[in-house]
DNA sequence: TAGTCTAATTAGACGCGTCTAATTTTCGAG
DNA sequence: CTCGAAAATTAGACGCGTCTAATTAGACTA
């Protein structure tokens, strides 16, 4: 049985391309192998040729394209991985489905079996241990969005109303970055603010676990500058207000 | 602000590895280089040109390699990613370190910068949400290896004692494989068994979600024949015992 | 059946990223 | 100050995956 993985991406790619063409049109003619993957016909060729090389289609100059067992095999289960994949990101992780169509057409060929299988186990969890992880994901995601005043979460619906948070709080094991003077550090171990600031932050590398330490900070904590992998940055205190730190030597 | 993505894989790679250098040893050596990234020093001239154009670090022949301030940035922001990414994986889902950091090398790369934003949401969603999802799906791994007899989870300590599965079953929510007839069909939840099955099932194509017919079963119901995305299968009992179904028309 | 259109193929090119085998430069030890 | 080793570079090659332009085969039409 062939190893997914053993081909190059782009080989991948077309093998399951054959297969989806097969199984809805009987058969998988150059021109439309080549619209699907948008390319040009002389490209797919090559690609034949080293698909047959490898024994996973049937190919001749001017014949019909067929896969071998072999190759129906992988494509099937390529096929399956990339689903899943999808269907792991959007139910999962609530990525809007281009994008999850996007990334899984990517993880599908990168990703180890074990991590693979890792994640079937994570998502029949969380379907079946009754936890209802989806949707206080949802309702976290939600709340984000909803303001940034400190609190965690002001719906009275919110499954973190009572949450630990609070409570840590009140004993120092969270703080927020601007309670924090200069000198001082802590460890990320969330943003608290609604998606333009959290994706500024995430983009400049606000993630969790990521040591920060306090550089300066101007009169009224505006702006902060701060240290992050060795790299500095300037934070106003909107941004610094959202990061919420472990407290850390 | 250079996207991350832009460049190639392996351009990226490298820039890494130089940030690495310069933090490691104050400076970044051709050498250094090559071995870091298992490559012949010949093939590093050609990258550093590369990046060059790009104006991502300061090189001219036999001189010194300094990273411009772009490339410093886009450097730090992807090692940020790629340790998320590996922390992710280690610690939400149980994947061995080596493997973790294989693959994070990977995904970092190719993720989108939308799918990650929602994977540290989730990250951190599981790390203050007071559910201990962690060590939950920590139980329920170990459990799935300890035995097939169809109990979900002997263990008395296991928070799935009370589940809802076996109430599921006895309203026929849900059903194993080897209890349906030949004809009758059903969507994967989950696979119950020690990791050899589960890891040959998975491989099969057996993830949650798909949609399994059974075509033909021998008298005591092993092999047991299945339809799995038009493909066909064969299973021995004992996989069809650890495949528990949704009921699908 | 000849003509024409489309699909398939070939030829030849290019860029990336790698290699090996030379060659040149640098640098430190004697 | 010179020499030799190590580092850096160049030259030239290769495979993958793509392209455009030209050609050939096949199939339908009039």
């Amino acid at each position: 049985m062939m190893k997914i993985g053993a081909l190059s991406e782009s080989l991948e790619d077309y093998l399951e391309i054959i297969y989806q063409l097969i199984q809805e049109t009987k058969e998988a003619r150059i021109k439309d192998i080549a619209d699907r993957k948008n390319v040009s016909m002389s490209s797919v060729i090559p690609a034949l040729r080293r698909l047959s090389k490898e024994n996973l289609v049937n190919y001749k100059t001017r014949g019909i394209v067929t896969l071998t067992s072999q190759g129906q095999n992988l494509a099937a289960r390529l096929l399956g991985r990339h689903e899943f994949v999808k269907y792991f990101l959007m139910s999962l992780l609530d990525v809007p489905e281009e994008i999850a169509e996007r990334d899984a057409c990517l993880f599908e060929h990168y990703m180890s079996p074990e991590t693979f299988r890792k994640m079937v186990m994570f998502f029949e969890f969380v379907d079946t241990c009754g936890m209802n992880i989806r949707s206080h994901f949802e309702d976290y995601i939600a709340n984000l969005d909803k303001q940034g005043d400190g609190e965690i979460c002001p719906a009275p619906e919110c499954p973190f109303k009572n949450d630990s948070f609070r409570r840590r709080q009140r004993w120092g094991m969270v703080k927020t970055l601007s309670s924090l003077s200069p000198g001082e550090s802590g460890r990320v171990a969330r943003v608290q603010a609604d998606t333009a600031i959290r994706q500024r932050l995430i983009d400049m590398g606000v993630l969790p676990n990521v040591v920060i330490t306090v550089e300066r900070m101007a009169p009224l904590g505006d702006p902060i500058e701060i240290k992050l992998r060795g790299y500095h940055l300037s934070l106003r205190k909107e941004e610094a207000d959202a990061i919420i730190l472990y407290p850390s030597t």
